[in-house]
DNA sequence: TCGATACATTCACGAGTGTCAATAGGAGCG
DNA sequence: CGCTCCTATTGACACTCGTGAATGTATCGA
């Protein structure tokens, strides 16, 4: 069957981050971008997320995720590992507790990802 | 099977998806949103949409995944089957082929899902 | 009807993931 | 120091997921 070798004009401004819709995405590109949607496709994940946006503080202490997400200090511990590898969220330690805050333009970074 | 259901008629433009920065997300919304990244969290489903993004006519057939994804047909019909199952993907068939388009609105559904 | 083509499904396997109990690491307090 | 509290890590388990060979289904041409 034929090859399309038609080429796509994007003579637009460069992005910042490959999107989904602007260009064929490579094997790295599409790799990373999978990865961080890796990140977003769990539903505990996305709840800590969103705890901690609707923070008053903009930041939720480890144990204060524990009763409402109804989960083992461990299993959020784990999640939260995963999200600070992603850079979706940083913790800060003050004593002997330490405080998670959202990233939220790495998180737009993602979404601008996904479609732009 | 068709997932779309739009069950629920909602008159004006009120709240399509929860998104993660607006409120706290309960179980439910955030395993269907969840369930959603799952479908983005693959490099091969990545560039599928992306592929499809590009293609001139908007939609491309199945065999023509094959050799530029680098996969076999049955992996490239599994993964066009998830993305299918969440909507962000049609298929059409014309004769022994199948042609499939990206489905834009889902896309940005998804994306506003994750940051407003 | 028969064979060829295109796509979907089944099956099995290896790799990865979410979970928690147990344990380790760190920080404050007596 | 010894103790307690909070968090991170380890280990083990069940489960899911991506993959392709083999097979099934559907369509078209001869």
């Amino acid at each position: 069957m034929e090859k399309r070798t038609g080429s796509i004009e994007l003579t637009g401004a460069v992005e910042c981050c490959p999107s989904v819709l602007a260009a064929p995405l490579d094997l790295t590109e599409s790799a990373e971008l999978a990865k961080g949607c890796s990140a977003l496709a769990d539903p505990v994940r996305l709840r800590v997320l969103s705890l901690l946006a609707a923070a008053p503080a903009g930041e939720v202490c480890v144990c204060d995720f524990v009763e409402p997400l109804g989960k083992s200090q461990p299993t959020i511990s784990h999640h939260l590992k995963i999200l600070s590898e992603t850079g979706l969220v940083q913790g800060d330690r003050r004593g002997r507790w330490v405080w998670y805050s959202i990233n939220r333009q790495r998180l737009a970074e993602l979404r601008a990802a996904i479609g732009t």
